[in-house]
DNA sequence: GAAACTCCTAAAGACTTCCTAAAGCGCTCG
DNA sequence: CGAGCGCTTTAGGAAGTCTTTAGGAGTTTC
């Protein structure tokens, strides 16, 4: 069960737009398209992409700026694309967190070599991209937003969604509470640990068969939160 | 308490091992160099590096080929460098595994740009190399402040694992009383030596067979602690 | 508008960490 | 030989981390 990687394409000329989308669209991704540095952000937090390919030469707001604010809160890769050439543009976007630069004119077989190299590392190893996650008797389905235990079917929140998916993307390997926070309440967000605690306690209780002997979200004391696909854990 | 990043440079061509190894030394990274592409694949096995800078134009196996056998092993970062600038080419590389590519000539400044994005996936947030260190058979996980020692896995508390990770990064090297209360406690706090014992001597506890005949956390009377990653210690 | 829901705040309690204190061992030097 | 110093080891308690529960502000839904 793979689902396509969604793509959101921020760039204002419309002739880029006509040549880009359709190409993303003929090898398979899911493509949403936008044309200011606004209504990019806006579309981070409302319908998260896996991957971001951005112009910077956008007519509101400065694409560098873009990419700060972006990074601000997510830490889905960010592919630029930009007419300027000179090494300072390269070097200051990168350095505020793009993950790779592309300068036109570009061969497209090039734009989604890089592409495929930047998803490489949102899905897992096999390649493919994985809208569902199983786990022992645990369904994350990423589509819907939705688990199922057994035949139980779980409502989650959104921000217990949210957390759940995070932990679980990385599973078997520790997120800490910086990262955890940052990634869910945003970075300039007041997000104190105890609301992490919290929001855990709650997702916890829907989840896990027995809350408080805790099977999937294991806690690394001082550390952070681990999501465990497996007795690779120590004793209880 | 960060470690540099060890960076391969992999390149056969003396002017440019003459201009890249000194530039990303005065960055603050460590560099190791070789020239055929048999060596590299053989360095990453036995001094694992954080990041690999490859050219493709090697005397002995080709690049492509020496990308593909690497990340058959490893999922180290690899940014490769090529005169050839043909899309073809660039797309085979970046399918192969490689993680960035760059067609000289080049800016300095976008290299190392580049490779700050390849690092910025490495190492985590707090500057700590992610993954693992096996230092004689401990092996230390820095992703969940973790030891294990065969079979066992210890578990550290935070002042415990920045003790044993500070040693162990210089290992089989003395580092002084002082060196440790600053590292440890912070240049201005008021830490006194004795912290430095009872930490010492719980971590021990812990991490050695036989606590009061320690086997890797050695004293050097009068000067600081050593790490010991084998019996190569000059006793009386 | 009322009901339902999400999420923040507060607080009690179990548990862990780590500073402090103090006793003990071995080495050096008077 | 004994005093002084550097280091080891144990123990207790203040401070901190994490779990869990409950209540209420703000929002959405009908």
């Amino acid at each position: 069960m793979t689902r396509a990687a969604r793509i959101l394409l921020v760039d204002d000329e419309v002739p880029i737009q006509r040549a880009l989308a359709p190409l993303l669209r003929s090898r398979g991704y899911e493509i949403d398209v936008c044309g200011t540095g606004r209504e990019a952000i806006d579309l981070v937090h409302r319908h998260p992409p896996d991957l971001i390919v951005l112009d910077l030469g956008l007519p509101d707001i400065d694409g560098t700026e873009v990419c700060r604010r972006i990074r601000q809160e997510s830490s889905v890769p960010i592919v630029v694309l930009s007419a300027r050439g000179a090494e300072s543009d390269k070097v200051a976007a990168l350095d505020l967190g793009a993950d790779d630069y592309v300068t036109k004119p570009f061969g497209p077989e090039e734009l989604l070599a890089r592409v495929r190299v930047a998803l490489r590392r949102v899905f897992n190893s096999d390649g493919e991209p994985a809208g569902r996650i199983q786990v022992g008797d645990l369904a994350i389905d990423y589509d819907r937003c939705r688990v199922i235990r057994g035949e139980e079917d779980i409502r989650l929140t959104p921000k217990e969604f949210e957390l759940l998916a995070l932990l679980a993307r990385s599973a078997d390997r520790v997120l800490t509470h910086r990262t955890i926070l940052k990634a869910i309440w945003g970075a300039n967000a007041v997000a104190q640990p105890e609301h992490l605690w919290v929001l855990m306690a709650q997702l916890r209780k829907k989840i896990e068969p027995d809350p408080s002997h805790p099977l999937y979200l294991l806690s690394e004391p001082w550390v952070g939160y681990r999501f465990s696909t497996g007795p690779a854990d120590t004793d209880a």
